[in-house]
RNA sequence: GCCCUGGUAGUAUAGUUCGGUCUAGUAUAGGCGGCUGUCGCCCGCCCGACCCGGGUUCAAAUCCCGGCCAGGGCGCCA
């Protein structure tokens, strides 16, 4: 049998080796040791008599170095059949060298190939030659070995790690609501259906109801997870399966819960310009710690504000992504959008006491960019059936949740954070399936 | 859903304006050979592509029509 052209070579066992030391871990003090190091082959340079193959892990890189002369038989025709991209062990000697940047390189006494790669690979992992965005989904695990990527995800791991916390720290308690339901959370965006037994049911767009239901035991909750939304939308910014920050919290308003907003925003920050330097590096980007409180605007300042630049958006209406873009250029940086018309948002949201025709809804901004949005909720049964059927909604549809407003709902806020557009704004990525493993939009279902 | 742009080796690109010189160029990857200190190693040789279907023409990668796919924008949304 004939792989990549050639005989195709033994797989090893694993056996008994485990990792002693991660790539960057080898250092110069560790010379004279014996270490086992796992991981894939990054790249081969072979200079006749030596050859350099560079092992790679998930915490970075390290040389294997083999002399042809000094080294086994076995161990240079193990050398020799390595390929790109396979999976290997090695076993050797650290050695203290001013040959290499690191100062050090391993000796290899064992070679064991643990899994092969088929070449031509589709992608370069090294980013010698640049692959298009499409490509490189298509071949997402390649992908994700590229440096590139490794930053992306690990800097989203470092903001999930510290959102938990802060959340947690702020009295908030984690909860998992249904992703399949019954019928529209929140009428406007469109669901998926999905066969549920005998029955028709949707997958879950936001988790609103329950949260808002969830306030009336545990006070303040947040959820982090996955939702979906039909929508037929092809943007740079749109999913239709996203990651959603929730967090909902009795006796508040949407004064309250926008400082918890712009506090986490703040410490998420922060844990990133100080935890990912190396990655941030990697990504040639600057995170900067935004100070706060963040600048808020009302609906109307923004109105005019957009007059000014000689774009009209009508009162009472959302503004349109081209009039956000023009308010990304004057605010570069985060910013709060207050006092919007009961009209352009949900039914959920409480039209303020004092004009019935504002409400307590606000929208985080990031330059163009919405990366959350919340608010003061109605908390009295009579004003959201009002709601509903001003919005066009059937209260009858609704009877589940309109029900617990008959168990003691107290006044309430809260808000959801786009977890993928954090991510780019922190990554500096353009566009969004960029920092999604396996991006789901209207024309691609796979891998 | 609508609008715009594009589709050339495994990958990324040149060529398309104005049809012929394209037997389709380059880089990288891949194969073979050489090289004892590379770190985007180097050198030589080789392999490999015009998205699919139809049309115009003496002649189509190039022009026209349809399809599929991709990227960007809009509306909607987070």
């Amino acid at each position: 049998m004939r792989v990549n052209g050639r005989t195709r070579m033994e797989i090893d066992q694993l056996g008994d080796w485990r990792r002693t030391h991660y790539s960057i871990d080898v250092k110069p003090e560790l010379d004279g040791k014996e270490v086992v190091v796992l991981g894939w082959v990054r790249d081969i340079r072979d200079l006749g008599g030596i050859r350099f193959v560079i092992l790679q892990d998930r915490e970075g890189t390290v040389q294997i170095t083999v002399l042809r002369g000094k080294t086994s038989k076995k161990v240079i025709e193990k050398a020799d059949s390595l390929q790109t991209q396979f999976s290997i062990g090695v076993k050797g000697t650290v050695k203290k060298t001013k040959m290499t940047p690191r100062g050090i390189e391993i000796i290899p006494s064992e070679i064991r190939i643990l899994g092969i790669a088929q070449h031509p690979l589709p992608l370069d992992v090294t980013g010698r030659t640049p692959a298009e965005i499409d490509t490189r989904l298509n071949a997402r695990v390649l992908d994700l070995r590229r440096d590139e990527s490794q930053a992306i995800f690990k800097i989203e791991h470092v903001v999930l790690e510290a959102m938990r916390n802060f959340l947690s720290e702020h009295g908030f308690v984690e909860v998992h609501t249904p992703r399949i339901i019954a019928s529209a959370t929140e009428g406007g965006a469109a669901l998926f259906s999905v066969a549920y037994f005998e029955h028709e049911a949707f997958l879950a767009q936001s988790p609103q109801l329950y949260k808002e239901q969830l306030i009336m035991s545990f006070e303040k909750v947040f959820e982090i997870g996955p939702f979906f939304r039909a929508e037929e939308s092809h943007t740079r910014r749109h999913l239709s399966e996203f990651i959603s920050v929730d967090i909902e919290e009795a006796f508040a308003t949407a004064t309250d819960v926008m400082k918890v907003l712009e506090e986490l925003v703040h410490h998420v920050c922060k844990a990133v310009a100080e935890g990912c330097r190396k990655e941030l590096e990697t990504l040639k980007c600057k995170v900067d710690v935004p100070r706060i409180p963040f600048k808020r605007f009302t609906y109307d300042e923004i109105l005019k504000e957009l007059k000014k630049e000689g774009t009209t958006v009508p009162w009472g209406e959302d503004i349109s992504t081209p009039a956000f873009r023009t308010l990304g250029k004057i605010h570069p940086y985060f910013y709060f959008i207050t006092d919007w018309p009961t009209k352009s948002k949900a039914f959920y949201i409480k039209p303020r006491d004092d004009n019935p025709d504002l409400c307590g809804g606000f929208d985080l901004m990031w330059r163009w960019i919405e990366l959350a949005s919340g608010g003061t909720r109605v908390h009295s049964k009579d004003l959201l059936i009002k709601r509903l059927k001003e919005q066009g909604l059937h209260p009858e549809s609704f009877k589940f949740h309109l029900k617990v407003f008959d168990y003691g709902m107290p006044p309430h806020a809260g808000w959801a954070i786009g977890l993928e557009r954090l991510i780019m704004m922190l990554t500096g990525k353009k566009n969004i399936r960029d920092v999604v493993l396996f991006p789901r939009d209207r024309f691609r279902l796979t891998p």
